[in-house]
DNA sequence: ACATGATGTAATTGTTTTGGTTACAAGTAA
DNA sequence: TTACTTGTAACCAAAACAATTACATCATGT
């Protein structure tokens, strides 16, 4: 089990946007960077698009942040990119027997735990904003 | 996505084994608690058994718990099941360009953030046992 | 107006994972 | 021996992913 790298080049996309801003990066050129299909690269942008995390024009090569890097944290882009549904992370067995002492209590004693450790993943990406990403990424290329 | 089913099945087996240590819990009876097939009791049966976490022998029925209640903490059940590899919960899309500023170093950039993820995660499960199941499920049921 | 090139989106495919199922070898015990 | 159990292997349907192809739609420059 793996959450999609939807993610991760999601991740990618916006800090190209950003690093490159003087020019427009068309879906083939983030392609090239990323390294799959145009098509992948525009589904993805499609749904930053719709969570309001860039602007994009159908037919016009480009795209901009919406928003400032310090303003756009990677919990955004991780909702964005729908990887892991609400609450849903952990999948929990259905119908145990309800009479069983285990069967009928297990899941209401487990979900919550299951919902605090995902929380706990989550509040991760809170912290963090595109402008960690693209610092740590010039820190990088500064010292090469 | 979602984290399989074996960990909350896996979490069930070893508390209705604790529960019902009074009789021998056959992976059949346990299967009919989870409300599954007894062949993938036994298959997850066979991962806590390798972990160390229970005892069972070829032909004879039930199994017991290796360890005290307090003693198994649910990382350790997670880590049995095998339901997400070591700094693997979130994939990277693989071979970036190299060439390129942001594909030639997003990896190594996302790569600890990811990590932090999900070590927040598992702390969750490490700071709690079996001990703490038990006692929630057996709270509810005397209430009722 | 038209050609070019871009985005948006649907349909298809191969691969992997999951959970369920059947079957059966091998062990245990009455 | 008989009955029951565990341990595995094999197989299957369903779902998710990422890649790919195709094409409608839009924007722009000549």
């Amino acid at each position: 089990m793996s959450i999609s790298s939807r993610f991760a080049v999601g991740i990618h996309i916006l800090a190209l946007i950003d690093l490159n801003k003087e020019t427009a990066s068309s879906s083939e050129f983030i392609a090239g960077s990323v390294n799959t299909n145009a098509a992948v690269i525009r589904k993805i942008m499609g749904m930053l698009k719709k969570a309001g995390l860039i602007e994009v024009q159908p037919g016009v090569a480009g795209a901009k942040l919406s928003r400032e890097l310090s303003e756009i944290t990677l919990f955004d882009i991780y909702k964005a990119v729908n990887v892991v549904e609400e609450n849903e992370l952990f999948s929990i067995h259905d119908k145990p027997h309800p009479d069983c002492v285990v069967g009928k209590n297990i899941q209401s004693t487990i979900e919550p735990i299951f919902m605090a450790a995902q929380s706990a993943m989550e509040k991760v990406f809170q912290n963090l904003t595109l402008e960690d990403i693209v610092k740590d990424i010039e820190a990088k290329e500064s010292v090469q």
